[in-house]
DNA sequence: TTAAAACCCTGTAGCCACTTCAGGGTCAAG
DNA sequence: CTTGACCCTGAAGTGGCTACAGGGTTTTAA
């Protein structure tokens, strides 16, 4: 199959599947005589297990390490384990810093009492002051 | 005073305020006889309104339009109330977004047995199929 | 007095995970 | 035979810094 079937089938896009080829995370595939790349379906198990971390914010390091893995059946699985408690770390200590965030900016929007001049705007008060 | 000490009074770098200058965030301040900048209070003032807007993490786009309003005293200020909404609809889609993902490596997290090999991971299983 | 440390300067490249663009080649349909 | 939809490579752009190379200056201490 060509790039762009492979493409709609992972939901991905032409260019971002050779960016992948260039860092080694997709194996080159075939080519046909006139050049174009032809993938397996192999090429599309692949790259959906990158896309499916990727939606978890793996790294692309993290998920070569992985693909490294998956592809020794021998090798034990505590690295992934940890692997991806490390990303639960990270994805819980963002949510800490959203949540204050969130919380920052309502109480930012709750100083405005519109309509006003910038002159006596309570938002940019608060954000020059302190 | 000197970029060093601008930097110390506003948990910065020398390096990000030379880089906010690049980018017309902080007016290029005088410079001494030997060519260092030489910053005045107001650029106190100004870099710590910047920080605490990226603090909010609002884009350096973002933050310059808030200071044009502020550099205008009779402008009106609901462009600034506007600006801040939006930045919590982001902050409130990331925030879902972060949840989602929370639950979904929890439950990755609990597929794991140790000690195990990477034939039959239970995180790396689920990250194949579906 | 001089040498080393601690500042400052400019300009450029690197980070991440793509995206976009320039400038081309190939192929099927009408 | 031309139009449009594909495909190719290589390079540059994105954001918000950070780091580095290769210099100059100033302060401190031996």
């Amino acid at each position: 199959m060509q790039i762009g079937q492979l493409a709609k089938r992972t939901d991905t896009t032409a260019e971002t599947i050779r960016y992948y080829e260039r860092e080694g995370l997709l194996p080159a595939p075939l080519r046909g005589a006139n050049g174009y790349r032809d993938y397996a379906d192999a090429h599309v198990q692949r790259l959906r297990f990158i896309r499916r971390c990727r939606v978890l914010e793996l790294s692309l390091a993290d998920i070569k390490q992985l693909l490294a893995i998956q592809d020794q059946p021998q090798a034990p699985c505590s690295e992934v384990d940890q692997l991806i408690a490390k990303q639960r770390q990270e994805i819980r200590s963002k949510l800490d810093v959203l949540r204050q965030l969130d919380r920052d900016l309502k109480q930012l929007a709750e100083l405005c009492q519109r309509p006003g001049s910038a002159s006596d705007c309570g938002i940019l008060g608060a954000l020059d002051e302190s």
